[in-house]
DNA sequence: AAAACTAATTGTATAGTACAATTATTATTT
DNA sequence: AAATAATAATTGTACTATACAATTAGTTTT
């Protein structure tokens, strides 16, 4: 990849990264925030799992995870299981209306994005999926 | 696009973003933040720009971006331009400081992405930018 | 029993953002 | 010409998101 296109790269990728901070923040999108969204969806699809194991799937702090699930955890959207074998530990369970929420939520994210890639060929969509996911992986190596 | 893959997407782009985020405020990658970075690229590239043309360039909120040339002006990066013809308007301008700070930042920036994407083959980055580009341009309109 | 370790929370600080209110100036209307 | 409306920018306030450091409570190791 020569410099050129690395320069342009960086800049696409800090206005997507620009872009994506201000979208999360409009509510508009959902009742759920992006934090809220994700940390359900992966109680929802993993089962119960705890703080240090979040943090660990996410790479982002405990306490950010510490703080994003308490706010799960008064809104009733996930509720604590303390772990049998050890006083210090818990996990999260989502709960019914947690799953409601995150149903309703992704019924509106999807909306919006089938209407974002509406002008993109199936092929494009595919590839942009795929490179995507494959970025989403290498930052975590 | 079907369902499974939109939800796919929806996902990678939430993770995406939330990555993006973290990494933005880890202070080793360089001096300056992304949204210096990105603001001063912008008055590098497109010379001085008001503070109402640039919110509109990168759809934030114009007290957002008046926060962040404020930030610039104070570090001597940026400088004001007051408009000859109208008291209340002004540009702002690169330094000869602010050149060599953005050049700096982008210095290390592209080290770090040629690193990340050193596993990818040539077509799979041009790809990645041209369908990342698609992506943001599409945001705008 | 003491010391070291560990899961999680809480204190503090910062980037980033938006909306609402305000200030200063310019343009429009009467 | 004076009053009013519009506009460029700033400032007040509030919130999400994040990290690092200190703390608390419980567990393991020595």
């Amino acid at each position: 990849m020569d410099k050129h296109d690395l320069e342009a790269l960086d800049l696409e990728l800090a206005t997507f990264g620009r872009r994506a901070t201000a979208v999360a923040m409009d509510k508009k999108l959902g009742t759920l925030e992006r934090s809220a969204y994700l940390l359900l969806h992966h109680l929802s699809v993993h089962g119960p799992t705890g703080v240090k194991s979040l943090a660990e799937q996410f790479r982002l702090d405990i306490s950010t995870i510490s703080r994003q699930t308490a706010a799960l955890e008064s809104k009733l959207y996930i509720h604590r299981l303390p772990d049998p074998t050890d006083g210090r530990a818990s996990s999260f369970e989502i709960t019914e209306s947690g799953s409601a929420e995150l149903r309703k939520t992704k019924e509106l994210r999807l909306a919006r994005f089938a209407k974002l890639f509406e002008g993109w060929t199936p092929d494009e969509s595919d590839q942009f999926l795929h490179l995507l996911a494959k970025l989403n992986r290498t930052f975590v190596d």
